[in-house]
DNA sequence: ATGAAAGCGCTAACAC
DNA sequence: GTGTTAGCGCTTTCAT
């Protein structure tokens, strides 16, 4: 059996001292005499006190923790948030409380319900969903809420990467290679961003003139193999709604005898690490996944007033897309 | 500015009732009058009254948290791992504390210090790295300690999977496919898990009298890529120290212009979710991430005693693996 | 069945 | 520069 944990109490009794005092010198917030000092620091060292961050949690009211609700952890694109997230967060002294919901309503609102009780600073919802019909919930919580990779709904501030412009990077890219008749893999319009992307892709479409096939998947791999059964024959480029549904859909085109980039050309979006490392390695539109970490703690822990941040993605030419040829 | 949260003493004032009736109706612990029952749940609903975590914990000597720290949330192995456990957790009720240490040793340390002071219930710790130094220091932590994925430190409970029959599995299985010159591309000895799946391979191809020749990795992709130069031509199946490593070996090839399987048979571990995708799809061994983090949670908060839990890993065929050709 | 009050471990007035 | 004390929001004896 351990040791009952030293508290404030046992520290001030052992340096002489009354508890205000030791607390003024591990804080540093008021000064004290040199010899003090000495005599507390002593005595918290000898008896390895941790402050109660319960107690000043209690106290404060602020328990120097954010919660962080990811729609999910296994799609590689949420670690690599997660990790900016977790950086940016430890390196404030905040720690971070996740939950994941797989995309379940209910586990969503749970986990709403843990991080508010838990008395949270603060939320972060990296959720690809559409969060209006929460838009209310979320705002009536009573503490800063900021929506990450994921558009604006009123009143709430977000950080999230200009989609659409990036689809239509995207789709430009092709288009500058000279393809003609394209597809789109998108994701269940439940997803927000799969809307954006799939109107940044009929921007560039419209803008050039050119032939436009829409497949659905369901961003992850599964969904790209699968969608690419119902693409026309003679579409020569796919823009993909993510690298997953990228990844799936060069396994598919390989399964049916096609060659990347050589018969058709594909591009991803996101940029997960696994890009660069397919055969041929994906081109894709990367996301700036550390400034949306960065921004999204700061803007969180800095009062999170209403306004969006949308963040410029990034070209990445690799392998996968090349000059059309027919 | 939002409205100061309610407490329970609110709740009380608008029910009538002192605060210790609200307390015994809220938590069900003791029973009240059908009436009062009534009033004090329409008053908290009314209120929309979240019970403070951080007094209850204050009180109960509990937070009802638990930390986890992680090595690489980056490594997909992880996020599978992170998510069983925080299912299991969230089942019970607890939140989960995250710490991403990406394998630094001072950051590992802060994580530690961060959550004794938020005070979790206990800690989880997903480190492929050998634990054996701080082993003295978590055992001082003064709260249960697990460690999963990683073998038992003296005095602490750990889970993980049985690497070295895993191995031996996989160097096994490229045996009985005909092949007599293996290579296995490890990972840093500071990983103890490399050690281990190391050693089963060394076991497989004692008893079946076969060539073997070890090259270092890192344990991803990259490290694997360039693995491959240091592979003799001669060799016909590569046992790899995990699936990312595998992945690097079969770029690595590919781009060395060798075929897998039909010139060189590919074996990975872990069994990732991309495992089941790459070109040809991978033949692994899985790990049981799922049994993992639901032991561990369950061996956290059920005391944490010092045993260890072993389990069995599982031969997964796709199609990286075939018969020896020479 | 219900209420009064102590106390969990801190911080910050407010004395001196 | 240091000590005393109230109080953060709960749970739980101990009375009644």
């Amino acid at each position: 059996m351990s040791v009952a944990r030293p508290t404030i109490v046992d520290v001030a009794a052992r340096s002489g001292v009354s508890i205000a005092t030791v607390s003024r010198v591990l804080s540093g917030n008021r000064p004290a005499s040199e010899a003090t000092r000495a005599r507390v620091l002593a005595a918290a060292e000898a008896l390895d006190y941790r402050p109660s961050g319960v107690a000043r949690a209690l106290k404060l009211q602020s328990t120097r923790t954010i919660g962080l609700v990811v729609t999910d952890i296994e799609n590689p694109f949420f670690p690599q948030l997660v990790s900016a997230i977790e950086a940016e967060a430890t390196a404030r002294g905040y720690g971070l409380l996740l939950c994941n919901t797989t995309d379940d309503e209910a586990r969503e609102l749970a986990a709403l319900r843990l991080l508010v009780e838990q008395r949270v600073d603060g939320i972060m919802l990296a959720s690809s969903r559409a969060m209006r019909r929460h838009a209310g919930l979320l705002r009536s919580l009573g503490l800063p809420v900021v929506l990450v990779n994921s558009r604006g709904v009123a009143g709430l501030p977000s950080v999230d990467t200009a989609s659409r412009r990036g689809a239509r990077l995207a789709t430009d890219h092709l288009i500058g290679l000279g393809h003609r008749r394209l597809a789109h893999v998108t994701a269940p319009r439940s997803n927000v961003a799969a809307g954006e992307r799939l109107s940044g892709v009929r921007d560039a479409v419209r803008a050039a003139d050119v032939d436009l096939h829409v497949v659905e998947g369901d961003g992850r791999v599964e969904g790209g193999a699968r969608a690419v059964a119902s693409v026309p024959a003679n579409v020569t480029g796919i823009v993909c709604y993510n690298d997953l549904t990228a990844i799936g859909v060069m396994r598919g085109l390989r399964s049916a005898g096609r060659r990347v980039p050589e018969d058709v050309s594909i591009i991803g979006f996101d940029d997960i690490e696994m890009a660069a490392w397919t055969d041929p390695p994906l081109t894709t539109v990367r996301q700036p996944t550390d400034a949306m970490g960065r921004w999204a703690v700061e803007r969180l822990l800095g009062g999170g007033h209403d306004d969006r941040l949308h963040l410029e993605p990034e070209l990445v030419t690799r392998g996968s897309t090349a000059r059309a040829s027919r």
